[in-house]
DNA sequence: GCAGGGAACCTTGCACCGCAAGGTAGCGAT
DNA sequence: ATCGCTACCTTGCGGTGCAAGGTTCCCTGC
């Protein structure tokens, strides 16, 4: 369809989401479903909880993201999540590139309106 | 690596290029390799020449250009396409959902400053 | 004329990421 | 005891860009 909004967000989404977490996270640290209800708030960002498990797990393993276990006064225990000094670096890395990026982008959408 | 900045871009690039090449064809039509030049001014928008040529398949199969052959002065014919209707009404749904996400990416980032 | 190079097109196989759907477990309230 | 909420995770899938390689055509230089 033409104004399928939701599939080209999805696509958008693509190589940002991961950064707008960590960019989260170096605010504060927080546990998953917490992450979701701050990414829902800019309500463009998320999709599903699918999308932030899996893309914890590969932090973690990139060494972006530490995490710890912690009891709940209500419910199951959380694992939080709290940026290290390389998940730092990537994020800087990635704010450099989006920057340029974005400007681009916009130049060439802005050429459509003439 | 942390400070794979190609590798960043190239997940930018997902769902953007697409309408990136919408955009540039709606201020004149072109053929495949004039695309990768003018996308190449931009220069954080163009990956390869791999990418192209499949990309503007499927904007034909999804009936968003069209294509017509004309013989060049030197060297081989080419194919120019240019935007249908659909196309720019895609082009357009685009637009409409980039500018709300982009400003909240942007808003997610800035925070990381503080 | 014919060999080389460049213009222009396209295809194949791959890797990555977000998503939908479904699954498990603990705790509290009715 | 059962219902429902919180919180975590996994599986299979689809879409998109990329690297590498291949084909055809034309023009130019020897």
């Amino acid at each position: 369809m033409a104004s399928d909004i939701d599939g080209v967000l999805t696509q958008l989404r693509k190589g940002v989401l991961e950064y707008c977490v960590l960019a989260l996270l170096a605010e504060h640290p927080s546990y998953g479903l917490e992450l979701a209800h701050r990414l829902g708030r800019h309500r463009v960002l998320f999709g599903s909880e699918g999308t932030l498990y899996p893309l914890l797990s590969r932090l973690r393993r990139q060494g972006w993201v530490d995490s710890t276990w912690r009891e709940s006064t209500a419910g199951p225990p959380r694992r939080y999540y709290e940026l290290t000094d390389s998940g730092r670096t990537a994020l800087a890395t990635f704010v450099q590139a989006w920057q340029p990026f974005s400007a681009d982008v916009r130049t060439v959408l802005a050429g459509v309106d003439r």
